[in-house]
DNA sequence: TGCTAAACCGGACTACGGTCCGCTTTCATT
DNA sequence: AATGAAAGCGGACCGTAGTCCGGTTTAGCA
């Protein structure tokens, strides 16, 4: 099971401008300030623009598209999560029985994706490949603890199955239509999970 | 192409005006139109208003907004599939055992959302309640057909786990990006029904 | 330090979704 | 038929995402 594409990029392509640097420090930092402030969609490109004292077609060059930006600012958390993931104390990081890990990924992601719910839908569509390489680093450590766990069958598809119900829209409609607890959630999820490993 | 009300609704308030029924069908034809023709990214509202021959203003008044139209598109196919689920031929209507239901059921709602995927994407966040009640059939219809067959556990929940891996976004993940075939993602889910019933 | 090519910047511009409000059509009532 | 009020209509208007391109800054190099 190969390695997810994690953070830092090893290559040294062409250093990066001191001005450009400059700038898209600038930039996170003015939408996080929004963010924090006004919540995710008072973050337009023209309030981050002049609040970072940038044109606007900087941000794009540099973000690609508004999505491309939430992204961005998800990237921080994003990276701390899989390195306690990778890295971290058991039973989320290595040195705990794989179902223990598994149970403690779910809550986990439950609770990020919950916490981050209106960055991440902002982010969806990005075109940098970042938001893809999120999702693609929590579908590979599900695989390789599934096969860790001798599970037999279809590994990516129940990888899949196991991931979905914690996808964004679904927990919204779970949380705020249907007004189920989290607790509730969680047992469910780890029901299903149950099952899948018998 | 006349509006079909899915459930029922009781009372029997104003009837509709000739202008606006005249005018709703022709906005309707119009959309359907643009998408034949040329793909749903073109439905664009000005579009729209001007091969109905009909003010924007009048577009956003019937269907509240892009989605809102969206799903109006939707309803004709959508209340075909019900109608075939409540008292269509088995397996997929009545008259099959549960467990054989439950998978026609999985098998169409999978095509089905292949099928209409750009259509669905477009029209989430419909303010019209339809949108979401068209998945709330589904859910219910899921739930029944798991209480028929004993399952024990949070019925609601496992509807949900067991509806999740068809949504849209995941279906285009797999076969737009990972490259599964459809008839791999058809038998991973009734393995995962298997998994959940046992 | 002076030069050059490439990277970068920024704001005017476009396209689209959505709102607003004065005008028109419809239809129940007389 | 006349009428009046409510439902319906439509296009000008607004905010936002995203594009474009001429001018500017940077970094490597002599």
């Amino acid at each position: 099971m190969s390695e997810p594409e994690l953070l830092p990029i090893l290559g040294q392509p062409p250093r990066e401008r001191r001005d450009a640097a400059r700038n898209r420090d600038a930039v996170m930092c003015a939408a996080q300030q929004l963010i924090d402030h006004c919540g995710v969609e008072a973050v337009t490109m023209d309030a981050v623009a002049e609040k970072a004292g940038v044109g606007k077609g900087t941000i794009f060059r540099r973000f690609g598209n508004r999505a491309g930006l939430m992204a961005g600012l998800l990237d921080e958390s994003e990276a701390a999560w899989q390195a306690s993931v990778i890295s971290g104390p058991p039973p989320l990081g290595p040195g705990a029985p794989p179902k223990e890990r598994l149970l403690a990924f779910g809550r986990s992601r439950l609770e990020a994706n919950l916490r981050h719910a209106d960055l991440l839908l902002a982010a969806v569509g990005a075109d940098t490949g970042r938001s893809y390489a999120a999702y693609s680093f929590t579908a590979t450590h599900v695989r390789y603890l599934l096969s860790e766990l001798g599970v037999h069958g279809d590994i990516a598809l129940l990888a899949t199955a196991i991931l979905a119900p914690l996808e964004v829209p679904i927990l919204r409609q779970q949380t705020g239509v249907e007004n189920m607890s989290i607790d509730r959630i969680i047992a469910g999820w780890e029901d299903l999970v149950e099952r899948v490993l018998a």
